[in-house]
Order: C-alpha cells, then structure tokens, then sequence
DNA sequence: CTCAAAAATTAGAATTAGTCTAAAAATTTT
DNA sequence: AAAATTTTTAGACTAATTCTAATTTTTGAG
C-alpha cells in the first residue's frame, strides 16, 4: 500500500460518489500534485483485485468507482446522470436460482428519473 | 429507412449474436461495400431512437447491440465472453417496487461461466 | 417534373478513455 | 548497503467513438 494507492482509496471512500478515473486523478492531485494517469489506473485495478473497490461501466461509457465491493443495484437519473446505490433484498439467491449455479458479479443499472428532477419537472 | 438503415437492421436481426459497431461495418459492408463508418454509428443510434434495437455495454467497454429493444438480462461468460440472454420473471414489476416508481430502462449484466466452459474446465 | 431545402452519407480528422513502455524512484530482501 | 523487486512517472500509443465539412440522396412545394 503505497501513499499514492492510499490517497485513492481515501478518495474514493470520501464521499459515495462514483468516480471516475480522471475526476478522480485530479482530486488525488490536490494531495500528490505529482501522481501520473497511469499510476491512478494501475491502481485502481490493484485495488478491484484486492476487492477494496468495484468498478462499474458509466452511461457514457467511461468507467466509475464504487467504494464497495459488494454487488448491488445503481440507479441513474435519465436527467441529472446523477448515480445512486440501491439494494434489491435476495437478489443474488434469485439470480442463483435462475441461472442454477454460482456467479462471478452482476452490474444492474436502472434509468430512471431522480426524485429531486421529476420534482423540477412538475415545476415547469 | 435508407439502404445502409435497412441492411445494418437486417444483420442485427440475422443473429442472436450482439455485434460491436466494428463487427457490423466488416459485415454490411459484405452488401454496401461503400458504407462508412461514421453512418454505421449514426443509425446505430438512429435504430435505437426508434426503439428497434437496444445499446448494451460489452465488458471490454466497446458497445454491443441486441436485436431487440426490450431489457432482459445478460450474463456473459467469464472464459469465452460469449453472451446470453435470459429473462427474469416479473423483473421489472420488482423494479418499480423497489424504485416506488416507473423508469425507462434498465440494463443486467451478470459474469458466469457458461456450461460449455465449465465441462472444458472440468475435464482440463 | 424540377428546383430548393432538408436529411443522410462519406472520408477522414479529432477526441477520449484507457493501455503500454522504458527509465527513474522507492521499497524490500539479503 | 548492495541487489532484486515493485511502483511510479511522462509521454507515446491504441481503440472506440464522435465530429466535420463536403457530397449525395431524398423529399416536397409549386
């Protein structure tokens, strides 16, 4: 665990947004003005192999950072592209029993609009 | 709906497969040996719009399309990358359960290993 | 039918996210 | 403390996708 490795992983556990790569680049930067892209990509692929954090594909194709590990359900306003975590109670042993086995990870993104912005739009 | 339209709907629709954009240039272009690049991705785009065809996220982050515009889930094998479809009974009705809400989309990966790689497994 | 306007197509340049490389720096082992 | 290993760095590179500007095709009004 070196300091630059330490420094992402604060990040990424400082707030519940999903990150992504480069955002998360330039807030690492403000601790270790020096850290290079790649040192940030190598690591955070260390770090989804050592299960610290999951990386979860954006709707713009880019990818973001959850700071679990654990699968579970994120919900992305079709408005705001804001993205919110969300568990589905026993989704897991359903999926299990569906697909009769054992599996490596699921990603479930919903698209949906967030309470805040359907509230903007029965404003307008 | 144009020709080039007609004939990228047509291979999408010729195949259970889910094609990358690049895959479908190489194959369109076995009938329209001119089309470019650039019109495959509009109607690719084009077809989603009109609900005819659905944009999914392939693992390698390049995008793939499914022939039919209606979610189902996913589950694409950890060895091969060979993706399937399946069906979760009355999914959606426990999405909006859960969401307390309509939404647009939703889009359900799962990684497992398919059985034809796990019989290779299990004799190696 | 025929001209103008709008929409789609084209080739290729540009952009973006991410990976790779080789040298330098840091860390660990002995 | 020297040698071996791992990590970091800057920048080159790649792959997928988007953009651009010119051309072609299609549409629709007269």
């Amino acid at each position: 665990m070196t300091r630059q490795r330490q420094a992402i992983l604060e990040v990424i556990r400082s707030d519940k947004r999903h990150y992504t790569a480069e955002e998360l680049l330039s807030e690492v930067r403000r601790v270790l003005p020096n850290i290079s892209r790649a040192t940030v990509y190598n690591n955070l692929h260390a770090l989804e192999d050592a299960r610290l954090i999951r990386r979860i594909t954006g709707e713009d194709g880019s990818d973001r950072y959850d700071s679990s590990y654990i699968p579970h359900g994120h919900f992305i306003c079709s408005r705001c592209k804001e993205i919110y975590d969300f568990e589905i109670p026993e989704f897991s042993s359903t999926l299990e029993g569906l697909l009769g086995d054992k599996f490596d990870s699921y990603e479930l993104k919903v698209r949906c609009v967030c309470p805040q912005c359907r509230d903007r739009l029965r404003e307008a």
